[in-house]
DNA sequence: CTGTTAGCGCTTTCAT
DNA sequence: ATGAAAGCGCTAACAG
């Protein structure tokens, strides 16, 4: 059917040997001879194999990714950096989207093992001990992104940190009731990300600091997603004594907290304001006030990561921070008073 | 290193084809032998190269997708269907982003050759006659998904419908002026999207069926985007005669001509009556009118018909039309007069 | 500079 | 039911 390298060097009265060093631009051959082989190539409409060429360099040129929910904003923007950095490397990108606990746990066990790939990318998902003995034991190069293991590198922020920058920008416009809207605890059944986690910690941390205590019917966790949140704000807001502000762990339930508001005819920001986190596109649309974080950088930092250890698997582990910054926008006000 | 088909054979005391069939689960091996081969291959932690499998079996059990700015919301929504019915059917999927002319040309022409994969989908990427025959001659099965081309199969909806729906609704609720904001036409420099173009045809139909003359004026292209939308929608509005209506041919663009409205303080739906498309997640948040289309299907179907192809080469040439329908919510209401 | 050859790890006949 | 052997298309080491 389609041409093979053996077909070109018949063609073109060469060795097989000298059909490889004209695809693979080795200066080893003589212009006449390069001529001669990249026209019976043009003839005969040949294309080198990739599989064939994985095959027997013994690497795919290909990274795989693993995220939860890979429709996110979030996730979509950190896709995109990683997509433009493995492009500008040559590299391919495979795409593994994570939707329930159990394609999880598939994934995070079958995937490093089906040697498909150079190096694994996994997002926002923080694998076990267990998960990361077995991953380590593949030897195939992993890179974290938004997650955190034990001996595994990674490219995060401090979640703490944001979390905490978050609160004290409420509390310093004078709120003191101030609730927090997150995703579920991780437990046996959900997916350990732990980034809602982290920034309720830094929430909690800034209220002590501030000498305000933590009320636990301030906090509420739920399924992520815009309506969820929705539902969940909705009850916190219907309090005896309401908070005067919420910090949501994305901007995402961000939004659903807003509708909320406009549920309970809660103006924004006079009655109520509201503080979210990622800084994905539409929260500028929105004038929603959040933590900005580099998604896009991110990926791109992820890849860089990944192919340092692809080059050489002996790299130190690296785990490196991306800053977050405060965007002041149109939801949050000092408190009327 | 790792272990090999022919270690688990030596260590298990067999042939290498029992090992083989043992793997693939073929029926022409004892209990008591497979057992055995079983054993050896968790002992030794043994995982079949995919790259050699792949290799020998010819074919990638990779499909890979050609995708323009797949951070769009529409976008991502039609890759999460196309992943969704891979993983099903057992087959991985590469993404390939493009966000220049250049790549786009370039992805087109490489990745089908390339061999990487045993099917690709072209998203919202319509080729020119000459890339089809480019793309035929490497015998690769392809199906596009919202996108036409002649002796292709593909996946789409009628656009032109889905213009003139949009349109004709405005006009049952009383608007003569209605402006159009879309992508720039296809020139040389840019991606031959074609929707918003069928989309326009649409619009004018619709228009002159109900003896209501499209104005020049009144329909503004740029490239796709918020921002884009938004400084066309206030230039269109601060024309002497404004519309009072505007169909903006994808959400986003709804998005920036409602932040258009707000510039210029047209209340909505009062003044203005805006209608999108799509029916993107953030739609329905924003109260936004607009024709939904079936986004994730669209993934799902473009797989099926993929996978069919791959299956059967000569399958006859395809081409499914989705449904769509208008979304009625709260950025569109009858003239006042 | 160039031709030849030995694999890479697996599937698949073909015998047995 | 099972072992042996022939490739799949390419790269890289080796010999000229």
């Amino acid at each position: 059917m389609a041409a093979t390298i053996r077909d070109v060097a018949r063609v073109a009265g060469v060795g097989l040997g000298t059909v490889s060093r004209v695809i693979n631009n080795s200066p080893l051959v003589s212009q006449a001879t390069r001529q001669r082989v990249l026209d019976v190539i043009a003839e005969l409409r040949y294309n080198p194999s990739q599989i064939a060429r994985s095959f027997s360099l013994g690497k795919t040129l290909t990274v795989a990714t693993i995220a939860p929910f890979f429709t996110r904003p979030s996730v979509v923007e950190r896709l995109r950096g990683i997509e433009a950095a493995l492009a500008s490397g040559g590299y391919a990108l495979v795409v593994f989207n994570v939707e329930t606990r159990a394609r999880r746990d598939n994934c995070l066990r079958d995937v490093p093992r089906s040697q498909r790939a150079d190096g694994l990318l996994i997002i926002s998902l923080a694998p076990q001990p267990d998960e990361v003995l077995a991953l380590q034991e593949t030897r195939l190069p992993v890179v974290l992104i938004d997650a955190y293991a034990d001996s595994l590198p990674g490219v995060t922020i401090d979640d703490v940190a944001g979390g905490a920058l978050a609160t004290e920008y409420l509390i310093a416009l004078g709120h003191r009731r101030i609730g927090f809207i997150g995703d579920l605890i991780a437990d046996e059944m959900s997916f350990n990300f732990t980034s809602s986690r982290h920034r309720l910690e830094g929430y909690q941390q800034a209220l002590v600091a501030a000498g305000i205590p933590p009320r636990d019917e301030y906090q509420r966790h739920g399924l992520h997603g815009r309506y969820e949140a929705r539902v969940l704000a909705r009850d916190l807001l219907e309090l005896p004594e309401p908070p005067t502000a919420l910090f949501a762990a994305s901007d995402t339930q961000a939004m659903g907290v807003l509708e909320a508001a406009r549920d309970l005819n809660l103006a924004v920001p006079d009655q109520l304001s509201v503080i979210g986190f990622d800084d994905i596109d539409v929260a500028e649309y929105l004038g929603l006030t959040t933590i900005r974080q580099l998604l896009f950088e991110s990926g791109e930092r992820g890849v860089e990561l990944l192919l340092k250890r692809i080059a050489n698997p002996a790299t130190k582990l690296e785990r490196e921070y991306l800053p977050i910054e405060l965007i002041a926008r149109g939801t949050t006000r000092r408190i009327a008073r």
